[in-house]
DNA sequence: TCGTTCATGTAACGCGTTACATGATTGC
DNA sequence: GCAATCATGTAACGCGTTACATGAACGA
């Protein structure tokens, strides 16, 4: 009796906190925030939309979008709004907060990094920690089945299973760096009470890392 | 009425072609041979075989193991060893013949490279030069959408993008270099009529480009 | 006025996992 | 004898997509 899914209620919540917003636009947001990692459809997006209504965490709004001509009379739906509510502020920020094992996992810790300017400081260390573990136990276990296997395999396998390594060992290198960039951190900067206008750290225009052109 | 998979479904004929195998190897070696891509269950393997041998693909063969004690009655299975028929021959190279645009897609395509050591070169190319072209239209479109929206993003979810786009770029690179080795060109080595023992290509082991240890 | 993009929604299906149930074999 | 791991299977569920249906708003 649900329809829920961890990473779309989660992105979903994560984007209305910003502003509120129609499903349509809300689904191309989705796509871009996320960025590769993930794309919704209408199909799961809109059902997820009405759940989240139903338990309190959202709530439509008609959208006084006011075309050309002020519809005259009732029955003007369709472009609705959807708004955070208190409650699911509060479950967003609960969200936020654990940092959990199922955190670690590819799709999950995207959904998490993307949302990582809300979150505290302390939580992203943890979460950035954990991703990292978690690929070097799937490093370990990837080097171990290579030793056992590596005869038998044919050249284009043990290409794909190179190449596959070399990109999680990648992602390693990734994570040092911005485990490294936290550590000598800058300010908290809590969820609530923040200035979207905060122009402060405009050295490096408050990047969580400096780097070359890539 | 089916259960059939595409990307299982082949796997297990490639790897079946290979040698017969039961259920519970073969998903060891399915979760090694594709690697990091992908790992299935036997909730899947298990069904996906019966299957197959209802569409004459595989057969099922009682695995004379003859254990210890060589069981006197009948009544003795569990343990199925499953073996490619000619027909589940044939229709894997079909499979493996066409290369068209569902092969581009990240899982689709790791498992069409899994077994480049059975196809043919033209098609090889073919699959390797479609994967590439794909990447480059999605760079192209991520690159277009991150002008589009740079500023309203968060350092974390530029950063997101940023590493998210590199990766991609990556492995573009990597393609490129598989198209360049492929060009240059070993032998073709057909399907067909290989001497598993064969060791021809010495210099480098075959492997399909020579390279720096990474 | 006609095509495109915006906008919302649903039903059927695809594909896979989890959790469970069952039992043989091996090693200590 | 007991634990671990090998080995096979199934039913229920999760999560998402495709394809379809519908219609408003906008620009040429």
């Amino acid at each position: 009796m649900s329809k829920r899914s961890g990473i779309l209620e989660f992105a979903v919540l994560g984007l209305l906190r910003e502003s509120p917003m129609h499903g349509y636009e809300l689904r191309k947001r989705l796509n871009t925030s996320l960025g590769v990692f993930r794309a919704f459809s209408y199909g799961s997006l809109y059902p997820c939309l009405k759940t989240l209504v139903t338990l309190g965490w959202l709530v439509e709004e008609p959208a006084v979008d006011l075309g050309p001509s002020a519809a005259p009379l009732a029955g003007r739906r369709a472009k609705i709004v959807y708004r955070l509510t208190a409650a699911g502020k509060e479950h967003f920020e609960e969200l936020l907060a654990h940092s959990g094992p199922d955190a670690w996992e590819d799709e999950h810790f995207a959904a998490r990094f993307a949302f990582f300017g809300q979150t505290s400081k302390d939580v992203r260390m943890r979460v950035l920690e954990g991703r990292r573990s978690r690929l070097e136990e799937r490093l370990e276990k990837m080097r171990a089945s290579l030793v056992r296997t590596r005869e038998r395999l044919d050249d284009y396998t043990l290409e794909l299973q190179r190449h596959g390594m070399e990109s999680v060992e990648r992602e390693v290198r990734w994570l040092n760096e911005l485990i490294e960039t936290e550590r000598a951190g800058r300010s908290e900067r809590p969820a609530d009470e923040r200035d979207d206008n905060d122009n402060t750290n405009q050295e490096n225009g408050g990047r969580p890392e400096a780097r070359g052109t890539a």
